[in-house]
Order: structure tokens, then C-alpha cells, then sequence
DNA sequence: GTCTATATAGTGATAGAC
DNA sequence: GTCTATCACTATATAGAC
């Protein structure tokens, strides 16, 4: 059985929401002790390095992030599974503090080491592969405007994504968000 | 005359770029002591605290940045002037390790006081406010594909130029900065 | 597993001599 | 203006008792 400490788990939960709202060199294992209650020492138990640390934190949210975008029901139009792509993505705001922990360590990237890099481009190969297959069905269906090849153009979509939430953040409204999938669809 | 200091504008620029490869938190004043030649407590004397350094060097970039924007030949077509506008951005890349400072500290924001949030949604909303022009130019000749209002376009835009600009670091490569365009260019 | 205690290094910042 | 010297604090990390 693949039964993992409760400490452990809280910590990773700590951290993945601490990334997200300020960065790799924006938290430290003093900010995870005094929120799960343990000593930094124990953390360095479950998590040797601040590098352990932050690529299980990378593992976890990548799990968890693709794990709901291939989730989204395939019956679905391109336009719908879209909607529902950003939807997903303003969860990652939470109460509009936050941005998607692998956009913040992409930012973050002069100071990683590689391990870490690669989990981040694999999130973001993830993210455009999916998108790229809704662009086909859209350019298929008409239902969306794709200029170049759905592979390409996936590119721009998830990094207008990532650049959005980052705004939204900044200016402290969803709207920069939501207004993302309108550039590509066929208005009605 | 506004004769300024060498070693300030030395200790500024570089300043400007260990913000764009590391981010806020990720260079210290004993970087720029190395890098000037000058003690730390000398970079104190011009900039008492770490936040005055950094707002002058969203000053100093922002407004070389926009003045680059602005001073792209108003008589240019609508898609050669987002071609300009992508090169401008390209320049940024630098050796392929830099992303643009605003977007960088937009990451940062958690950590920053906000008459820095602030300089950096101007710089956001002067770019937007200009590819809102662009978008709106292209649109009147119908050789840009705009599903919105211009300025709505214009920050999803801007969005994917940002996140565009951070996974071309990300990937080492300046390709999926250079497609950003063609998602809006009506293909001939 | 969790703790105390400590090592080692780095941080932004200040006082005061020159 | 630039320096030396130093402060108070924080960082990641480790050794070893319990």
C-alpha cells in the first residue's frame, strides 16, 4: 500500500499553494514550519533539499492539473471544452492570488536546477498537446478560428493562458482570464 | 542639466538585468557590488532600500521599452507593425536566458510593495493600449483576424506575448515567440 | 519521526571614518 | 561618494538525543 504521512502530505500541500502565490525564493521551510506546526528539521526529513521539495511540488500540481484537463469530457464541442479548460485555469487564481505554480517556476527557472526545468516543459508539452487536439476538432467543425497549424497555434493559446491569469492577478480580475477563449472562437 | 551618476546608472543597469533573468528574489546587492566594482553600502547610498532600486528599474525599463514601441513607423500596415512589435520583444530574450522584467515582477507581485504593482500595470496597459490601436488598424482593413473588441484582443495578445516570451526561455527557443502573430494574421 | 541545537552562509541595512 | 565594520535577521542544512 502506498500509504504517505499526513505530515508529509500537508507540507506538499503547503508548498505547492506557497509557489504559486510567490515563488521559489518567496517561501522558505521557516514559512511550512509554522503552518503544518512541525520544525523546519522535520521537513528536511521528508524532504532532504529545497529542490526535493519543489519537484515533488511540480509532480503533484502537474498530476493534478492534467489529470482534470484530460478529464474534461471528449463528447464535448471545441468551444465548450475550451470553456471548461478555462475554467479550470481560473481555479489556479484560488482568491486571486495566485497563478499556475508552473508558470511562476518557468519565471523562476534562472535558479532551478534541470530536473526541475524538465518537469515544468513537460506540464506545459502536456498542456499544448491537448489544446492542440480542440484546435483540430474547432478547424474541423469551423467552430474556431486557427491561423497556422493546431500545433503551433496551441503554443500561442496556452501562453495567452499563462500571460492572462498572470494579469489577472496583476489587476485583480478574472475577466482578463475568461476573455481568452473568445480570441479564437467563430463569434455567432 | 541632469548629469547623473556613472556608477548609479552602471549599479541600474545591471539591476534591470538580474531582474529579468532572476527576479526579485533571486539578486542581492552583493550581485551588483561584483558586478559594479562598488561596495554594497555604496549601491545603499543611491538606493537607500531594495524597493527604490527596483521601482527606478521598472522606470528605466519601462520607459525605454514603450518609447521602442511607440517609435514603431506609425505608416506601417497593421501586421508589419506587430512584426516590429515581435522583434522589439525578441530583443528582450537576450542571450535567450531574460524575460521581460514587468512580466517577471508580475510573477513577483506577492512580494512587492504597490507602488511597484503599480509601475508595472502601466507598463501593461501601455502595451495593450497600443496593440489595441494595431488590432483596431487591422481590423478596419481586414488583414488581422479580431473576434472582440480591440482592447479585449489587445490584452489577450499582450498576454500570449508574455507567456510567450517566458516559454521561449523555458523551451530555448525563439520560434514560439515569433508564431504569436500569425494566431491573428489573416494568412494570404 | 520529531525534536533541540548548531553550523554556515547569505540577506538588506546602518553608523561613522575618510 | 566610497569605504570598513557591523548589526539583526533569515536561509538551507545537518548531527544527534529522544
Amino acid at each position: 500500500m502506498n500509504t504517505t504521512s499526513p505530515v508529509r502530505e500537508q507540507i506538499l500541500a503547503h508548498a505547492v499553494t506557497l509557489i504559486m502565490l510567490r515563488g521559489y525564493h518567496g517561501f522558505s521551510y521557516r514559512d511550512l514550519s509554522e503552518l503544518v506546526g512541525v520544525k523546519t528539521s522535520s521537513i528536511h526529513y521528508y524532504f532532504p533539499s529545497k529542490d526535493d521539495l519543489v519537484l515533488e511540488a511540480v509532480n503533484v500540481y502537474s498530476s493534478a492539473a492534467l489529470g482534470a484537463v484530460h478529464s474534461i469530457d471528449s463528447s464535448l464541442s471545441a468551444k465548450e471544452k475550451l470553456a471548461a479548460y478555462t475554467v479550470g485555469f481560473a481555479t489556479v487564481l484560488g482568491e486571486g492570488d495566485r497563478i499556475c505554480l508552473c508558470g511562476m517556476l518557468a519565471a523562476d527557472m534562472g535558479s532551478l536546477p534541470p530536473n526541475i526545468v524538465q518537469a515544468v516543459q513537460a506540464f506545459f508539452r502536456g498542456n499544448e498537446s491537448w489544446l492542440a487536439k480542440v484546435l483540430a476538432q474547432g478547424t474541423k467543425d469551423g467552430t474556431l478560428v486557427v491561423n497556422g497549424t493546431s500545433e503551433q497555434v496551441a503554443q500561442t493559446v496556452f501562453a495567452a493562458y499563462q500571460g492572462s491569469v498572470l494579469s489577472s492577478r496583476l489587476f485583480q480580475t478574472k475577466t482578463r482570464l475568461e476573455e481568452v477563449p473568445a480570441a479564437w472562437v467563430v463569434s455567432t
